[in-house]
DNA sequence: GTCTATACCTTGATAGAC
DNA sequence: GTCTATCAAGGTATAGAC
């Protein structure tokens, strides 16, 4: 049986070793004995790790782009349960975010990668803006502060969330989740 | 000039190494390099890598419970600013805290590192924990929720909130640090 | 597109002189 | 306590055959 898309299994393996170990963490032997092919193959697809580093990072910005266009025709609490969604975790999936596994090896990362990353935090951070300010305004959720603001404090709480979560366990997230909630005035 | 103390500065720097690039980011020859000593000097105080991450993790445990101490008498208004102050950031410095740090790489660290660096999140979170509690019966912070849930937001803001400073820049640090408060019925 | 083979550098770590 | 010297292992990366 025939590899079918070897790019994409290494593609997909990094993202899943820079969100569980960083990307200094982890090797072009690590990836390529995983998969089962040579050191070589991996280089043939991406010739530094920069590049997969890169591409890693650009493939997370196109999947939030769908994720906004797929969602775009919920409810604003549907949207938002979407969102917390895509950061949760299980015993066998305990991977951080790109924002965090970025932003805490930042300075030991090619400014390419960081600069590129940059631009998917800002992305992330306008949606959530956004929605938060027409939830508001629809009366749908409730908040004493600028939208950016309450957008950069469940933004944290979720990326954080997903990291102490590995110190301290996983009910420390689905706890947090609600304590998100009760402070936007759900769960009532 | 003799060296004071060439233990202490290792144990100083590579805090703030793991703290800017990753405990796997950094190396024995850069601290010697930035120290002017050699690699070997470094080994004697710290016979291997491991030694001197879990040291780090120690001394930040130490330092923890001093700040306890030192801020026992203080109401809890300013324990709280206190406690908030430990994170902060300004353009020379914008380290990240040792959970964000220690828990992003956590699968790529020795387990002895996550075990102990599992006791100094603990110690936090009770800390925190505590704190809120009373603040909440003396009706000094307003909450809706456990004040264990409540420690994890505050927590997780203001570690994530070091982290995505260094994508979004630390106006969005210091706007965060105003919600935290909104939040808890201060800034009235 | 994947392989073998290899080059070259950096890494953490040790032995032994001073 | 720090040095010189050295090591084996592992890292990224490349050349060229299949």
């Amino acid at each position: 049986m025939a590899r079918l898309d070897t790019r994409q299994q290494i593609l997909d393996l990094a993202e899943e070793l820079i969100r569980s170990k960083g990307y200094n963490s982890f090797s072009y032997h690590e990836i390529s004995h995983t998969l089962g092919v040579k050191n070589a193959a991996v280089h043939y697809h991406f010739p530094t790790k920069e590049v997969l580093g890169l591409e890693v990072i650009r493939s997370a910005i196109q999947r939030f782009k769908d994720f906004k266009e797929e969602t775009a025709s919920l409810s604003l609490e549907e949207q938002l349960d979407a969102f917390i969604q895509t950061y949760s975790i299980n015993s066998e999936n305990d991977k951080v975010c790109l924002v965090g596994a970025i932003s805490v090896e930042f300075y030991g990362l090619p400014e390419n990668m960081t600069n590129v990353m940059k631009g998917l935090t800002r992305l992330i951070h306008d949606w959530v803006t956004n929605l938060l300010a027409m939830g508001k305004a629809e009366g749908m959720f409730a908040f004493d502060m600028k939208p950016e603001t309450k957008a950069t404090m469940i933004i944290t709480n979720l990326a954080a969330g997903v990291q102490i979560a590995r110190l301290m366990g996983n009910e420390t997230f689905s706890d947090l989740i609600k304590g998100i909630k009760t402070d936007l005035g759900l769960n009532k």
